[in-house]
DNA sequence: TTAGATGCAAATCTTTTGCAGTGCG
DNA sequence: CGCACTGCAAAAGATTTGCATCTAA
């Protein structure tokens, strides 16, 4: 389910930095750029904790409050995707296709799944009565499949 | 958007509570039966805190909190549904059919949307590899038709 | 040059926990 | 009567804020 990166893909996604900041009108600062970088380069979902942990090998002053505005900023103008977490740190990832989450009740794991057609089909429903979506979030909850099979061979 | 609930529906609700509660194994206690009476009756989706302030009148020295507790309880057992808010307190409301959620960026209201066909649809697709579906959660972001058209107004 | 960014520490807000006392079944 | 429930206060996270200092453009 955690995906594989292409090392093409990262590339490319870090070429376009700069741009995406610009546009955004935020500055490129080195702590922007390597939490840019961290999350392009990541198939999973990391914490604001985690990230700041990650790229404190880097840029070792860096702190967790900085990394907050960033993500938030990150997040307000679409460079990067915030997936909320029920009383849980939230979670990022710089994939901004219309992508949704699978959360593993038992692991914890989350992982992307494409609904691309859902988009379509939810923007003509009647029942949003003048609603204007601008985005669509689906978390799906349940088990992964590894958890699933543990708890077949662990239930009563 | 914000539902209006039929007398004889939260009627239905409340006498189908203390059954409820055996089926959960639950005791029912005065607190329980207060905050499940709120939420019955109630079409909007409050937070621990307003049904914490609501059931104060009835009973005063309820504390936040065992709100806390019998909502937690309450949503494990399925008697009501969670309703988790990005950096907010979390919502709840206590319809239980497959209905999901609009939520107003601007002012914060929350609707009901109802998608039945989505759960079939998504429970067939391959891409979930094996990913066992408990529950879905469908959350659209946007603007209501309200401040859509204050937005509108205000403009630059 | 200067508006915007950063780092630190303290504050805030939601939710959880420990524990002694209480009450439902 | 016993175990589950409650209330209180204190703790635990996650996130935000104030402010002095820096730095990208």
């Amino acid at each position: 389910m955690s995906a594989m990166i292409h090392p093409d893909e990262i590339q490319l996604r870090l070429a376009r930095f700069p741009q995406l900041c610009r546009q955004a009108r935020l500055k490129v600062t080195p702590q922007r750029s390597a939490v840019y970088a961290m999350l392009a380069a990541t198939g999973s979902h990391p914490t604001p904790e985690s990230i700041h942990l990650a790229v404190r090998e880097e840029l070792p002053n860096l702190s967790l409050a900085t990394v907050y505005k960033i993500l938030d900023q990150f997040a307000a103008h679409g460079l990067v995707h915030k997936i909320p977490n029920p009383n849980q740190a939230a979670r990022y990832d710089a994939r901004m296709d219309n992508h949704h989450h699978t959360v593993c009740g038992a692991c914890g794991r989350i992982g992307d799944v494409l609904l691309e057609p859902l988009h379509r089909d939810l923007e003509r429903l009647p029942a949003l009565e003048g609603f204007q979506i601008s985005r669509v979030d689906v978390v799906l909850r349940g088990l992964c499949a590894e958890c699933a099979a543990t708890d077949r061979r662990t239930a009563s």
